[in-house]
DNA sequence: ATCACATATGAGTGGTTGATCATGTGAGGG
DNA sequence: CCCTCACATGATCAACCACTCATATGTGAT
């Protein structure tokens, strides 16, 4: 297992086993990068934060984003399969809306430490 | 200004001016897109979830992670400079921190929504 | 002083990504 | 029907990123 450690010292070896034993699966942080990469982008980010205030169409993104419908329309389709955009077809339109509240709670969290810093 | 919308109802305008007025400032989504961004990825979220258990020397995430110190040292040199940890020397050993309670929440809110995740 | 160790960092590299452009699909209107 | 509009998507490409490797710094022990 690779225990070349710092010292190893039995506190040292303490807390690394303490810190092992609470990390969660693959899978969760997996599941948790994939998560904040999807908010992790200029466009992106813009595009929920709008989508906060008001439903919207494709085209009212790219007009308030000032971008190519197919520059969102791309990125939308990774929010989408990040599961954090819902959409709604009528007529020749696609309305997006946000997938649940815990989004805009991720968004004003967020808000809340790049206003916090320094 | 490019103002070629889908169907320019009275309606869809008004729809984008009353998100536009909400929007923040470029500087703000820069921000939060840099934040979530250094959350974003698979060595640094789980750093940061096992700097939320216990304080710890590069060497110890290094064999919490099963990872080179070196790779460990460069990404949390990110970490750094998104402000989401602290370090602390002592003698030959640097020991980071989680920079404030916002970062654990994040993590804890985005453990929530994956949890959720249908 | 010398050496080992803990950490930081620069260069280099394969993999990833976000935009553009071109094209495809599908709904409505004339 | 055909054409337009709203949207989706595949291809392409430059920019970026996360690792490895080599090297630098700085501390503590001998």
């Amino acid at each position: 297992m690779s225990n070349i450690a710092c010292g190893n010292t039995s506190q040292h070896v303490e807390k690394v086993n303490k810190v092992r034993e609470q990390m969660l699966s693959e899978r969760d942080f997996l599941f948790l990068a994939e998560l904040f990469k999807a908010l992790g982008d200029y466009t992106r980010v813009k595009i929920l934060f709008a989508l906060s205030v008001n439903e919207l169409c494709v085209c009212a993104l790219a007009e308030v984003l000032d971008m190519s419908p197919s520059a969102i329309s791309h990125q939308l389709r990774l929010l989408r399969a990040a599961r954090l955009v819902r959409y709604r077809k009528d007529g020749k339109n696609v309305y997006y809306t946000l997938d649940d509240g815990h989004v805009h709670n991720l968004i004003v969290q967020g808000i809340d430490h790049v206003r916090e810093g320094v």
